[in-house]
DNA sequence: ACGTATTACGACATTCCGTCGTAGGGAGAC
DNA sequence: GTCTCCCTACGACGGAATGTCGTAATACGT
């Protein structure tokens, strides 16, 4: 229940548009009001934390994310099933819960996948 | 990727195995060298955050989690699913990978859970 | 050589969290 | 009543993460 890194959350959805971005595309897609060494800086810290990668584009850098956004995402959650020390099926029902909530149809795609994957396995 | 909250989580995991704590209950768990007025104070500040409830029992407070941890959980993983605007497909295949990594087991579970699931509604 | 864009680095405020200390109040022991 | 304990309330301090910039240095095109 930490505080969220709000403007590092959006400067990373916009890196998982896709692509490579230089700090100014980045900076024209979420700088609002920001100033240019602040997009910058956030870039800079998400490089050294390992979020983004970079590469030399002449002068500039290009960033783009190290994962996926769904990659991201499922880690967030296996960090949450590591706490759990499991899946315990109470915790499992109350995921679903929280999966139906938020997307109905997900369950149907789910049940989908479990059933492909027992095939694959 | 925000910074854990150890010790609290720590007391959490102790009000977790359920019934009411004093303090002193608290301390005596998870109190590893440290002040009694420290886990007093993490006590105090999980009440601020709604987390746990407390009542007076005479002169002290006895304190019990608002939710369970499978339901605080659950919660923190709908929080990702909302900050993935929905449940898509590659979210959770990427999910199944890291339950079946977490715990194999539970994916035999899940699709239990999902056909009971379906049975009902 | 000049002006422009970009980076590197550091700085400052705020908030969270771990960690205590102290003051003050109530309850039982004498 | 007075003393002694235990408990709470409140505030304080340091370190780390984040948002937010400013400035200095540096490389590039003209």
């Amino acid at each position: 229940m930490a505080r969220e890194p709000e403007l590092e959350r959006r400067v990373l959805d916009t890196l998982w548009q896709g692509g490579d971005w230089s700090v100014r595309d980045v900076y024209a897609e979420v700088g609002d009001g920001l100033a240019y060494t602040t997009i910058a800086t956030v870039l800079d810290r998400l490089h050294a934390k390992g979020r983004v990668e970079r590469a030399k584009d002449g002068v500039a850098w290009r960033y783009h994310a190290t994962r996926t956004k769904e990659e991201a995402l499922a880690a967030e959650v296996g960090r949450v099933l590591q706490r759990a020390e499991g899946a315990s099926e109470p915790l499992l029902v109350a995921f679903l819960d929280e999966v139906e909530q938020v997307d109905p149809a997900a369950l149907d795609r789910l049940e989908a996948l479990l059933r492909a994957r027992r095939g694959r396995s």
